[in-house]
DNA sequence: CAAAAGTATCGATACATTTCAATATATAAA
DNA sequence: TTTATATATTGAAATGTATCGATACTTTTG
């Protein structure tokens, strides 16, 4: 994994807001929509908006549009490919 | 771990001469002196120390004083709190 | 088609981070 | 003890990020 595409989900990761909304979409297993996210974070919806955004940039999370709403899912893939990246930096 | 740790620590790892840091540290095989860096990193030597108290805060190396040097370790324990963390994400 | 609901974008402000020059501190060498 | 070397801290400028209100866009419903 490049050092760029590291660093972009390593600041992605790096904010409450966005942790929480990871640990989130694994509590409601793979079926977050956009709206319910406002239920547990307490900031205006263009915030939410922002953070969710970062964390789709980074590859982490993977939008589905349902009508005229948007679903999350995690993308594990890329998940993966960071933790693998970290443990190449343990010798 | 807790979100305010984890959150440290992304930060930590959200900056491309940190993480040239933590590669070269590998590289060394944990035998890594603080004047080393600024042979892999232009920037200036505040700089370089401000990386590397970023580092050391979210505890991601161990700083180990020798005279008037310093040397570096990788924190592997916390490394890996990190990437269960971030295994648990997944379902 | 008009109104409503869900989400994204824009512009402004507040706050945080990166970087450097200057300076301080600590240890070693002369 | 004076000087040199290695690292840390401070203060300031530049840049980046988070947040909000206002507004635009998109899809659904009436």
């Amino acid at each position: 994994m490049e050092v760029r595409k590291v660093e972009r989900i390593s600041k992605a990761l790096s904010d409450p807001s966005r942790i929480l909304i990871l640990q989130q979409l694994r509590e409601k297993e793979d079926c977050l929509y956009c709206h319910e996210i406002s239920d547990f974070i307490d900031l205006t919806q263009p915030s939410i908006s922002h953070h969710v955004k970062q964390l789709a940039d980074a590859d982490l999370i993977v939008t589905e549009k349902e009508g005229r709403n948007v679903k999350y899912k995690l993308n594990k893939t890329v998940l993966n490919e960071y933790v693998q990246f970290l443990n190449t930096l343990q010798v």
